[in-house]
DNA sequence: ATGACATTCTTGT
DNA sequence: ACAAGAATGTCAT
């Protein structure tokens, strides 16, 4: 696959989006293994086989910040900083929600949680419509149902049956159908900010038992460019002797990125786990920062 | 730095 | 009902 055989100029914006992501995604895989070393730009770019200024184009393009930004926000000291800004942002933000039923962050996102019956029939009757949709991080299977997004999973392409199954394991009563043009809007309401706005609320539906539910909406509470520690989270719902359970809360969340499971780190501020990979976890705080600090 | 263990919730049998 | 596991945290080497 290293020729220059392929006719560049028939790719779609949708395909090349997607090839890109894999070059970046091993850039970014290259960099947090080797952070301590600094590496060079040149060396990235030779990694994956690329000229120095393709490569910063490239990257920066998709992340909105460049390869040496990109490497400094995934250093331990920068998500220490996260941390260090301490709990009282808990509240700040977020006073204007309390007016409905729902809750506010970056995304603007109401949610509400299913019924507990309807929770119990592990999604009997439920009608779950998906598609699979090119995003800055991959491949990204969207699910929703007519209340409201209800999953959204990452893979990588080829990947698209285990994704899909992995959802479907969690709610197996349910009945899914393919049907792109409800999930399209969807997919573009969240991964472009353009479109993050106040009078166009998200409305997610949370699927998950009581516990699960009360740790989702503490991470919605976590404004972007900020992180919390588990054992912060569990404290945050009044169980703060429940980290480790917080953990798996956390990691059974089903709508990755709407619900920012990724701003969830180790005490120490080191990134860990990711259901879908910790690069990508990597991939998506440090597309933020860029978000967040335009170059 | 490494490893054992404490602790809470979920899930499969 | 029970046992095992999980995207953790802490304390002892």
């Amino acid at each position: 696959m290293t020729l220059a055989a392929q006719p560049q100029t028939v790719l779609t914006d949708e395909i090349t989006t997607g090839a890109d992501y894999e070059i970046v995604r091993r850039v970014i895989e290259t960099i947090s293994e080797n952070y301590r070393d600094q590496p060079s730009l040149e060396a990235l770019a030779a990694s994956v086989g690329m000229t120095p200024t393709a490569l910063q184009k490239l990257f920066t393009r998709w992340a909105g910040l460049s390869p040496k930004g990109f490497l400094q926000a995934v250093t331990l000291d920068h998500a220490r900083r996260l941390l260090a800004s301490d709990l009282p942002l808990l509240d700040t933000a977020y006073e204007l929600g309390l007016s409905g039923p729902g809750r506010l962050h970056d995304l603007f996102v109401t949610h509400e949680a299913l019924s507990p019956g309807e929770f119990k029939a592990k999604g009997e009757g439920l009608t779950l419509r998906y598609g699979f949709h090119v995003c800055p991080f991959g491949l990204a299977l969207v699910m929703v149902t007519d209340r409201g997004l209800a999953g959204l999973a990452f893979c990588d392409p080829g990947g698209e049956r285990d994704a899909l199954a992995d959802m479907q394991g969690r709610w197996p009563r349910a009945t899914y159908l393919e049907d792109l043009a409800a999930t399209a809007p969807y997919a573009a309401r969240v991964f472009d900010p353009a479109n993050w706005r106040a009078d166009r609320p998200l409305k997610v539906v949370l699927i998950g038992t009581d516990f699960q539910v009360s740790v989702w909406n503490a991470l919605l509470k976590i404004p972007m460019g900020k992180a919390l520690a588990y054992s912060d989270l569990a404290r945050e719902i009044g169980r703060p002797d429940a980290p480790r359970a917080v953990g798996a809360a956390v990691g059974a969340n089903p709508i990755s990125f709407v619900v920012p499971c990724h701003r969830a780190v180790g005490k120490t501020g080191a990134l860990t786990g990711y259901h879908w990979g910790l690069t990508r976890k990597k991939a998506i705080l440090g597309w933020e920062a860029g978000q967040l600090h335009p170059s």
